[in-house]
DNA sequence: TGCCAATTGTTTGAAAGTCAAAGTATATGG
DNA sequence: CCATATACTTTGACTTTCAAACAATTGGCA
């Protein structure tokens, strides 16, 4: 088959996922990482600084300056590591959790505006190849 | 059907894309938005100051400043615009074009690499399936 | 035990990317 | 022909980012 034609397709996708995120964001008046780290946190709970820099894609250092600027707007917390007093957990407030949630919910109606028009077996098979994608990289 | 699952599993995907795309961008010594631009001009063509800037979502004012750096680079032309000499167009060097289709066919790999399990009927059920929610952003 | 290398997080200085607003040149419509 | 709109550039400020230097803690091993 024409590989070319799904090559694009998915990177057309990628491209307006992108889009739409960045206009949720900008539109409740947040910003691209510190979504992106609430996100994180909300799915994978209190994690080390280490392991949620390696998460993001960025270095320790760098957030280390958006942790502090999300502790400020009571985002999340920082909590002492019980087993290595090097390491910090950083995890979700109450306020944290609230913006994670309404960001989920917003995710969730992206994902049923796309398949609007599928039917259940459909949307089964596009979970089943999206699962199998994933498992890819 | 339980649609949460679908949703994270959809952004899921979306974030392994982004960290392809970023690690690969990297990896061949570009920038993220120069790189950006170049998919662009070389999906659309020639394409003028404020096109390029709406379809990147970017401002005009940036867009200056990446375009003066990809002309130095000597990735990018700008040339006159014949009906509007406000207008001003941009267009890949030959060297943008070798960059374009280098990139392009990383994509092509990486489709074949995450799709290389499914059966050709599958891979058509999956490219229409991505053309269906593309058209319902 | 005691020490040295590795690990974790923070700080700092520099660079890239971004926007809003002001400025310049050109076009368009009365 | 003039007023207003449009296209692009410039400027100043802010955010995000990294690499490198630093401080605290851990872990292995001699």
């Amino acid at each position: 088959m024409n590989n070319d034609l799904l090559s694009h397709t998915i990177v057309e996708f990628y491209e307006k996922l992108s889009s739409w995120e960045m206009a949720v964001v900008k539109d409740a008046g947040h910003s691209l990482p510190q979504i992106h780290a609430v996100e994180i946190l909300g799915a994978n709970g209190d994690l080390r600084m280490k392991e949620l820099a390696e998460k993001m894609g960025i270095t320790t250092g760098t957030l280390t300056v958006q942790i502090d600027k999300m502790e400020q707007a009571g985002l999340v917390a920082r909590k002492a590591h019980q087993q290595d007093r090097r390491s910090i957990l950083v995890g979700l407030t109450e306020q944290g959790q609230d913006v994670y949630r309404e960001h989920d919910q917003l995710h969730h109606g992206l994902s049923d505006q796309l398949t609007a028009k599928f039917s259940d077996s459909e949307r089964e098979l596009l979970l089943s190849f999206f699962q199998r994608m994933n498992n890819e990289f």
